[in-house]
DNA sequence: TGCGACGTGCTAAATAATTAGCACGTCGTG
DNA sequence: CACGACGTGCTAATTATTTAGCACGTCGCA
């Protein structure tokens, strides 16, 4: 079920559904490296919509592809594997990584909004 | 250069030498997923730093193969693939997503460290 | 009306990934 | 010694992925 069975091709497509949302054949191919011709790309959109990771809807003449899954769950299970898969599955050290490397990008408020979710969190803890 | 243009197998067995640090072709095929022969399994090792995503050194009889890259350096392109694919590259949602989902997992001690190097940053921020 | 720009579906061909098989070398032990 | 268990390298075949091409339909407009 997991991306972990996706082929190449199809892991860029779903990366890209992913971070639009919902997306066209055309967008889709604007955004995909190497991108190959646009036949080629409604092609995989169609199996990726037979397999089902994708549904569409008709917006007047072309279909709107979107994920099956919600942004959330998808997301969340691609932080497990990140997490899994180099922190021992440590939510604590992936989110001292991030802190590490991105420390500079993040502003003072979301640093404070941070500051209270764990706090929260520490009082839910136990 | 990325993991983006893994194949299936290539992703897959490169998250398994993540996992492990260093693995034997006999490690990597006991976790691959549906794993086929052991001979596939080495000419995937071999491709694998052919292309420059492993090496290996010898040990005794064997092959004991590891990244090229450091898990640090793997750790974090990782990390910024799912902030840019999930969260419009926002390291504070990422860090929020991930407190959200496994606050019940982190101890107490760990919040308390995550606080501090919070403050940090904040008192780094401007 | 008729033509060009876009949209779709489907299929076959080209290419890439994945696999198993064979040949060979080394070590430990009955 | 000689045989079995394991290790490697290399190659060819299978299988899956990825692609382009063709047929067709609809819309807008000269």
């Amino acid at each position: 079920m997991a991306a972990i069975d996706l082929s190449r091709r199809e892991r860029q497509i779903m990366d890209i559904i992913y971070r639009l949302e919902k997306a066209t054949a055309n967008e889709v191919m604007g955004l995909l490296p190497k991108p190959p011709s646009y036949s080629a790309v409604r092609a995989m959109l169609r199996i990726l919509e037979e397999k089902g990771h994708l549904r569409h809807i008709q917006d007047g003449p072309r279909y709107v592809y979107s994920s099956t899954v919600t942004p959330e769950k998808a997301s969340r299970s691609a932080l497990r594997h990140v997490m899994s898969t180099f922190f021992e599955g440590s939510a604590a050290q992936a989110m001292a990584a991030i802190l590490d490397e991105a420390a500079g990008e993040i502003s003072v408020e979301d640093l404070e909004r941070l500051s209270q979710l764990i706090e929260t969190a520490k009082s839910e803890g136990h």
